[in-house]
DNA sequence: GGCAGTGTTCAAAGCGCTTTGAAATTGATT
DNA sequence: AATCAATTTCAAAGCGCTTTGAACACTGCC
């Protein structure tokens, strides 16, 4: 049933119908509660392509999501962002567009977004250092808001939500150097991305500000699978002089440097530490009451929802200016942290 | 630049540029070359939504994601499968859509998707034993593709891709009979899930095949996180008479399977037994080159793949009759395998 | 009675595309 | 030269909605 038949049923003009649907004043309130009365018996819904073409917008947020060919990880994180934010967008009337491609065609994937006319704004996830997607955005006058930051732009120019990685991890750091560890093997994720640059910056200001140096052979780089945690930590757990603690970038690859500590006969949070950052993953808490793991808290999918409130205010007032919002990690004491074992 | 433009540049009527972009036949081939050119130069891509508007399809798949409000779980294997699913998607120029609600309006979203002609078919995710969404699709119309099945239906009377879940657990179950072992605690998903059903029953069988009795004390079932596994666990272990294997439904629930057991100072794969159902998370492998975990394997991106190539064949000839793909897992042998220790 | 103002309804145009049915052009056939 | 068929192009209608501008029906007021 359409818009036609319906006002046809009612007797009324397909204008009046229209108006009555999405609450124009210009309707007498008898002719509105009528025509709602019988949409609702009906279950009348308008056509959600014929309203955007005449309106002009998609109602449709886009989300893009990369694939490396390569490394092909998809993001632990997605699933609670996406629930996150698409809690937000319901509550809205917004759908979500998702498009998965192959890294080497995101470029193309934003323009055809846009120039498709799919959707009314995008989120940017996972952002790099200096981001060209934040420029594209801009050329294409598309409205979006960055999970993360992109350094390299300044911090106003842009919208986005992001978690003080750099003082969560000095925070992190810097208690387990109260703990008298020296030695701290960094097993962060891939220092493209952004969120991982912050990170190590945090990790080596704690350092130098205490007067100690960085030994690259204590400091990795990956994709966060738990296999990355497990490898980094064997090779770490091997040095001639070892780490007594470890930094992890996430829960993920925590449980790999775990497996590592334990096959080695170690017991952790003795004779081995472990801080980790940790997103708040809905199948993956860490531990209940107690947490297993002393870490950097900050729940991906309550940035999900403050992501998608915030580009949906954007979409609503193009002109406002951009609107940052830095979440702050708690810092969490578990079992996974001691005193540095006497040598 | 829209088509009307387009057209009005390139000197032709919009009948013949949509003709040539299009790839219709009646169309000189010098003229089609010149449209294409001229589209391809200045990035013309038609308007979705009005193409869809015209042509009645939508060119998009619908995924609704259930988001229970009293388990806000995120279903972990859910990226996977979005990203093998979107893979064959962007091959045949789909769209994806995402729809996250509540349990309770659930159906509701479906509907939705329907009359507002948001999509051409939809994927159903997580089916329940005697699913209604399977008759409500019928009833609606629209084409769709179980991922799972949905007992209480006769399995030809809808399109599926599934797992053998009850041949992979009774083979699992054999195994570890076969090691000796005689009381194997099961620590199931929820047992409203289809997939669950199918598993317990081939934990039941393989057990009544020896004329071995089932023991509720040795039997869980709930969302598969981590901590589930982890109080599970603890939960038998604390038993008079504790198992001496697990038999695990989850990854996940593995990883906290494995805590509980190495709290309780014994050693995987000596003292006590683990298999598990692994579904290839790209971001959680079993290991590398040997699999910490004996377990049942089938990769539930390569479903994604299945079940959305099957739905767009669906879609392009809703005549066909359903079609079924019974997928067979793998059971890899790992080190959290041995022989029931002597008691 | 005429006018302005208000409240309510409507016909028709337009959003950007596809597709139908007709027209124009060409070449081959009689 | 006339006819026919095949090829190529086009104008216009239609997809289901919103929105503009006009119309209609009242009311109250001079």
């Amino acid at each position: 049933m359409n818009l036609k038949e319906l006002s046809k049923n009612l007797g009324l003009s397909q204008t009046t119908v229209s108006r009555a649907l999405n609450g124009y004043p210009e309707v007498n309130e008898e002719t509105r509660k009528r025509v709602l009365a019988f949409a609702e018996k009906i279950n009348y819904r308008p056509n959600q392509r014929a309203k955007g073409l005449a309106t002009g917008r998609a109602m449709a947020i886009g989300h893009v999501i990369p694939m490396s060919t390569k490394h092909e990880i998809v993001n632990p994180i997605f699933g609670d962002f996406i629930a996150g934010a698409g809690e937000t967008y319901a509550k809205q009337g917004y759908d979500m567009h998702l498009t998965v491609v192959d890294d080497r065609s995101e470029q193309e994937a934003y323009r055809s977004l846009k120039s498709r006319g799919s959707v009314d704004g995008v989120v940017i996830h996972g952002p790099l250092k200096m981001d060209p997607r934040i420029n594209l955005m801009r050329d294409l006058g598309l409205p979006f808001v960055v999970h993360g930051r992109s350094a390299g732009y300044p911090d106003t120019d842009y919208s986005w939500v992001d978690v003080n990685n750099h003082q969560a991890f000095v925070r992190a750091t810097d208690l387990l150097l109260d703990l008298g560890h020296r030695r701290i093997g960094f097993v962060n994720g891939l220092e493209r991305m952004d969120f991982a640059i912050r990170r190590r910056a945090g990790y080596v200001d704690a350092l130098a500000k205490r007067g100690l140096a960085t030994d690259p052979d204590l400091m990795r780089s990956e994709e966060m699978t738990e296999v990355y945690g497990y490898r980094a930590a064997v090779g770490m757990l091997g040095l001639a002089v070892p780490p007594t603690a470890f930094l992890v970038s996430s829960l993920i690859s925590a449980l790999g440097v775990r497996r590592a500590i334990e096959e080695a006969g170690l017991k952790m949070g003795r004779d081995i530490s472990i801080v980790t950052h940790d997103d708040v993953l809905s199948y993956l808490q860490n531990g209940s009451d107690v947490p297993i793991f002393t870490a950097t808290r900050s729940s991906v999918r309550h940035a999900g929802r403050l992501v998608a409130e915030m580009l949906l205010e954007r979409i609503a007032e193009p002109t406002l200016p951009p609107r940052q919002i830095l979440l702050e990690a708690d810092l969490m004491v578990g079992t996974s942290t001691g005193p540095a074992p006497k040598s």
